[in-house]
Formats: structure tokens, sequence, C-alpha cells
DNA sequence: TGTGTTTTGTACCGATTGGTTCCTAACCAT
DNA sequence: ATGGTTAGGAACCAATCGGTACAAAACACA
């Protein structure tokens, strides 16, 4: 009943969570967000209400296709062990650090010190998805057995922060070389709570 | 001969890394970073060059005070073990993790997020920074003794990460008691090189 | 082929960005 | 006291910031 749009929205954010992901809120210019989502400043005050509305709506995304993403991974028994599924995580974070330098690193974790969370909306968000992977983790620690539960959670937390270590020095333009040596050390630590 | 300073440039150059070490650069406007320094933008321009060039100073500053100071704690024979001054280390990011909450984190790891260091001369400083605290604590592993050579430069890498984990944490709030989990796993790590 | 409705692009808004200019204030040496 | 020299501060700059208003364009339905 009336003109129809020319841009498919869900693509459009798609490509705004792409530059978030990338350069953080702040150093996204209004500009190059528009540039990005392939739309004029018309349709996108139109469809959305503003940047950071945008931007929160970016942390969801990420939140439902990537964390989710890894989170149910780590859950599906299909893909091996615990111990497995857990180290394969990280290969795949290794292989995308040599294949092309992982630049992009982890939205979760750049929004992390990005400082436009601190205090808001943001900010809970981001709690939300920690807590995510820990119990991911944990979950996937806890599966093969015979681990105490607070054995358990430690290594559950252990494994967490060497992950965010992980995409912080990929981010940072780390070897592969470094990123082996940093999933060795994940392997130890599983050693730890090993059937 | 002339009119004198009514600043310290020194002092003035420890509030702008505060500022850049809390927002990062993008996030730190001019006018902020005025405030921050306590001076106004005819002594700025006057005694300094741009905003740009005291962000590169201010990297300088956090690796000349900062990095250094924990590189030599590390290296110090007379804190202990090489295994204690590294979770002695630990133990003092959990205390601040404890006491303050930490939401300033590690300014390096920050920066490293921060896109505002890509490709220009902010990188290879970042960079270089990275390096000094990986070999401070290849250092400290090898000083205990009996790790091999390949060995201990793995641990010393995953540990570099751990550290990065969990001051990426620490900003985004994380408890005290995890912070103590993390630093468990770190023990750990240094378990499996242990004489 | 209108007609009504919604999208789109553009012109425009005040505020703020990083940075320059330039005049005055403040000091030291004579 | 005075002259030379430099710091300080405010006025000013174009450019860009995020956001709004509005007219033209494109469709669906009649």
């Amino acid at each position: 009943m009336a003109r129809p749009r020319e841009f498919d929205p869900e693509e459009a954010m798609d490509k705004a969570m792409g530059l978030f992901w990338d350069v953080g809120y702040e150093e996204a210019s209004l500009t190059e967000l528009l540039a990005a989502m392939e739309i004029t400043k018309g349709s996108f005050y139109k469809a959305f209400q503003d940047k950071q509305s945008v931007y929160l709506a970016s942390l969801d995304r990420y939140n439902s296709k990537v964390i989710s993403g890894t989170v149910s991974y780590l859950g599906d028994s299909g893909q091996g062990t615990g111990r497995e599924r857990i180290l394969g995580l990280f290969a795949m974070v290794a292989d995308a650090v040599k294949r092309d330098g992982d630049r992009l690193g982890c939205f979760l974790c750049n929004a992390l010190i990005d400082k436009a969370a601190e205090g808001g909306e943001a900010e809970s968000k981001l709690q939300a998805m920690v807590h995510r992977l820990e119990n991911a983790f944990f979950q996937a620690v806890t599966d093969d057995g015979s681990a105490g539960e607070k054995e358990a959670r430690e290594t559950a937390r252990g494994i967490l922060s060497a992950y965010f270590g992980l995409r912080v020095l990929g981010r940072a333009g780390l070897s592969g070389e470094m990123a082996m040596d940093c999933i060795r050390q994940v392997e130890w630590l599983l050693y730890r709570v090993k059937t």
C-alpha cells in the first residue's frame, strides 16, 4: 500500500555490527556507519532510532548470533568430549589468527574495553554475555565427568580469561605460533580436570 | 629572560595519560583533555604538538613508568622466586579488582583494542610493550631453574594471555572471587614448570 | 491513471571537533 | 623601571559531529 524499503534491515544491521565490531562506538562516525550500512540518513532515521540504539542492537545481535553459536558449540556433545570442544574453539580462533591476523577480534571483548559501554544498558548486556560464555565453558568442563564443582568453576574462569587474552593478543597482531603456545596452556589447564 | 610556565609538563603528561588510559583516544575530546591536564589551549599547543602526539607520548610514558615497573618487579630476585613474583603480580591486580573494581584496567591492554593504534606509530609501540611483558614473564619462569626453553616460552605466553584476560575482565567489572579463580589457574600453569 | 502512503535523498540545524591566531600578562635581565 | 621574550587565554576557524525537516520519488491499490 506504499513504497517498499529498498534495503534489508537485517542485512543493514549486520553491516552496522561489523563496523562497531571493527572500530568501536565512538570511532564509528554516523557517516561511516551509513556508508557501511549502504543506506542514507533518511532511511536510517526512519528505520532505526539513533546511533546508540543501533549500537545496542548490534550487541544483541552479536549475542544471539556469535555468542549463541559458540555456546551451543561448546555444549554440543556431538562434537566430542567437553575438552575437545573447548580446544576446538581455541583452534578456530588460532586458525583465524594464522589466516588473516584476526584484526577484528571478538566484539564482546572489544566492547568490554570500549568506554561507550560504561554504566548504561550496554554494560549489563556485556556482563550477561560474559556469564553466558563462562557458563558454557563450565558446562563443557563438567561434561567430561570427574571434575568437582568448585574446581570446574575455577577452570572455566581460567579458560575464559585465557580466551579473552588470546583475542586481545590477536587484535594486537600476534603470530600464529604464539597463538598455538597459548592453546597448549589451555590444554594444560584442562589436564588438571582430566578424567 | 621570559615568562616561566605555570604548570609542570611532566605532571600534565601524567594527567593526559590518565585520561587516555581511562577513555581511550577517540573518546577523549580535546576539551576533556585540557580539563584533565589543567591547562588551556594556548599552553597546550605551545608546549606540545597536538592531541595525537600527546597520545603517543602517553604510550611511551606508560611504557617507561608502568611496564618498566612490572618488568623489573618480575625480574627482581629479591622478591622471591620467579613463580612467587608472577603470582605476586597477579595478586596485585586481584587486589585492585577487589578494592576499587579496577575499572581502569591496563593502558596497554586497552590501547591494543582501541583502533586509534592501528597501522601508525602507536601499533609498533604497543607491540614492543607486549614483547617486553612476554620476555619478563619468560625470564621469571626461567629463573626458577628446571624448565626447558621451549616449555618456558609457552608458559610465559600462556601467562601473558591470562594476564590480559584478567585485565579485560577487570574492566568489565568482574568479582574479586572470579579474579582469585583466574589466579589459581595461573598457579596451575606454573605448576607445569615447577622445580 | 490517479491517489494515498511510505521511503528516500538532500538541505539544513546547532553543537562540537581539533587546531590557529593574536593580543595581553608575566616574568627575567639589565 | 624598562625592554625582550615567552606563557596564557580568548576569539576565531573550517570541518565534522549526530540529528531533523521536508520535498521528491516509488510503490500498492483503486
